[in-house]
DNA sequence: ACGTCTCCACCTTCTTCCTG
DNA sequence: CAGGAAGAAGGTGGAGACGT
C-alpha cells in the first residue's frame, strides 16, 4: 500500500468514526471497528505523523473495549444474572434529589402492614441494586460449586427463627461491621470464617454486570452499598408447609446488607490499584434473609442489557414487572411515583418522565410490548402489556 | 517504542424546580 | 400546564503513564 492509499484509508476510517452519533459505543459495530483498528495499526508508518492518528487509535481501542464488555449482554446472548426478589420488592430507591440533603434518612409506609420503613446513612439507586444482583449471583455459584444450586437450602424455618436470629445479632454475639477501608485488615480473616461469604475480583464483577467500572469505582460502590442501613418489611420465602410461601418479616433493628473487606491485588508502580479482591459476608440480618431467599430460589433473571437502561426504567421494571409474569398490569400514576420514588409535583412533567424515561425505553428494549395511558378514577393510569413467553427458570410467586 | 489502561475535564441525559 | 433552567449522575474520549 502506498502512502497515498494509506492516508486515504485513514481519512475514511476517521470520517466513519466521527460520523457515529454519541454515545459511539452504542452505534458502532464491533467487528467493523476491530477490522478498522487492525488496518490502522498496519498503516501506521504512513500516517503516524498525523496527530489525529493516535487519537483515533485511542478512541477505537476504548470503544472496542466497551463493546467487548457489553457483548455478553447483547440480547441474543443468554448471559444473565439473578436478582433476589426481596430487595426488589421491599426497597424504595433513594437517590440524591435536587434540594435534598445528601444523607438524610428516608421513610415510607409499607402497603400491607402499614409499618414505617426506613433507610439510613446513604442512598440506594440502580447501581446498588446491581451490586446486590452480582453478590447474590456469586453466592449462588459458590454454594452450587459453579452452577446454581438445585436443592433449597433455607437458613430460616419460620418468622420466629428470623426474630431469634435478629436478637442474637443484636446482643453482640456477632461482631459489628467495622470499617473495611484498611486493606490488610484482619476483617478478611474473620469474613473467611463466616458461613455465607464470597470472594471475587473486579474482573468477576465486570463480567457479571457488563458495566465498565474501574477498580476504585467498584470498591466505592461496594463500600457505599454495605454502609446503607435498613429497617424495613422484608419478604422471605418460607417452606413451612408443602408449598413455599412468601411472608413478610418486620425488622426491629437497622441492618446492613452485608459486610465486606478487600485486598489490593495488582498495584501499578505509580500506586494505582488495578485489581482488588473482595470478601463479602452475608452475616447481618438483612444479609442472611437475602442469602435465605437466594438459597430457596426466590430470585428472577435479568439480562445484562438491563443495566444500560435509564434509572427510572430499571426501577419500574424491578418493582413491578420482574417478579411476576402477568401479561397485563395496570398501574396508576401515583403508585408508580411512590414505588420508584419520583417526586416531581408537576403532574405533566411526572407523566413525561415516566413515559419517556421508563416506559418507552422498556418497550424499546423489548421488556414490555406496549403500554396504554388512560384516565381512571384515581387519575392517570398506565396499562402495560407483555406477551413474552415464560422462561423455564422463572417461577411465579405470590 | 508502541499499545493499553486509568484518570478526569467536559458533555449528555434525567429529574426536579421555577416562571409565566 | 408547558417549557426551560438547574442540579446530579453517568458517559465520553483525550492526555498521559505503565508495561511489554
Amino acid at each position: 500500500m502506498t502512502a497515498m492509499e494509506a492516508m486515504q484509508r485513514f481519512e475514511e476510517i476517521l470520517r466513519g468514526y466521527e460520523s457515529l452519533k454519541n454515545p459511539k459505543y452504542k452505534e458502532a459495530d464491533l467487528d467493523t471497528l476491530k477490522r478498522e483498528y487492525e488496518e490502522l495499526l498496519q498503516i501506521r508508518d504512513h500516517v503516524k505523523v498525523d496527530p489525529r492518528y493516535q487519537n483515533l487509535v485511542n478512541g477505537l481501542s476504548q470503544v472496542i473495549r466497551r463493546l467487548e464488555l457489553n457483548v455478553h449482554g447483547a440480547p441474543e446472548s443468554n448471559w444473565r444474572t439473578v436478582s433476589e426478589r426481596g430487595v426488589n420488592k421491599a426497597i424504595v430507591p433513594v437517590v440524591r434529589k435536587r434540594n435534598q440533603d445528601k444523607e438524610s434518612p428516608f421513610q415510607w409506609t409499607e402497603d400491607k402492614t402499614g409499618q414505617t420503613c426506613e433507610i439510613n446513612k446513604g442512598l440506594w439507586g440502580c447501581r446498588n441494586f446491581m451490586a446486590m444482583d452480582v453478590l447474590g449471583y456469586i453466592l449462588l455459584l459458590k454454594e452450587g460449586k459453579d452452577i446454581l444450586p438445585k436443592e433449597n437450602a433455607p437458613l430460616f424455618e419460620n418468622l420466629e427463627s428470623i426474630s431469634r436470629r435478629e436478637k442474637e445479632l443484636d446482643t453482640g454475639k456477632v461482631p459489628k461491621p467495622s470499617n473495611p477501608s484498611d486493606a490488610e485488615s484482619p476483617d478478611i480473616e474473620r469474613i473467611r470464617k463466616e458461613r455465607y461469604f464470597i470472594k471475587f475480583t473486579d474482573r468477576d464483577f465486570r463480567k457479571f454486570t457488563s458495566v465498565d467500572l474501574n477498580s476504585n469505582e467498584i470498591m466505592n460502590l461496594l463500600l457505599e452499598t454495605s454502609r446503607v442501613e435498613f429497617k424495613i418489611v422484608f419478604p422471605v420465602r418460607l417452606l413451612e408447609s408443602k408449598t413455599a410461601k412468601e411472608k413478610s418479616y418486620r425488622m426491629n433493628m437497622f441492618s446492613r446488607p452485608f459486610e465486606f473487606g478487600y485486598l489490593d491485588k495488582e498495584i501499578r508502580s505509580d500506586g494505582v490499584v488495578v485489581c482488588r479482591e473482595y470478601y463479602v459476608s452475608f452475616n447481618t440480618l438483612l444479609g442472611e434473609m437475602l442469602a435465605h431467599n437466594l438459597l430457596t430460589k426466590n430470585y428472577d433473571w435479568l439480562d445484562h442489557s438491563f443495566y444500560q437502561l435509564p434509572q427510572s426504567a430499571q426501577l419500574l421494571y424491578r418493582r413491578f414487572l420482574l417478579n411476576n409474569n402477568f401479561p397485563r398490569i395496570t398501574l396508576n400514576l401515583q403508585t408508580i411515583a411512590d414505588k420508584i420514588n419520583l417526586q416531581d409535583k408537576n403532574r405533566t412533567n411526572l407523566v413525561r418522565t415516566i413515559e419517556e424515561s421508563a416506559l418507552q425505553p422498556l418497550v424499546k428494549q423489548g421488556l414490555i410490548d406496549r403500554y396504554e395511558k388512560n384516565d381512571g378514577l384515581d387519575g392517570i393510569k398506565f396499562i402495560l402489556y407483555r406477551t413474552r413467553k415464560v422462561k423455564p427458570t422463572e417461577e411465579i410467586s405470590t
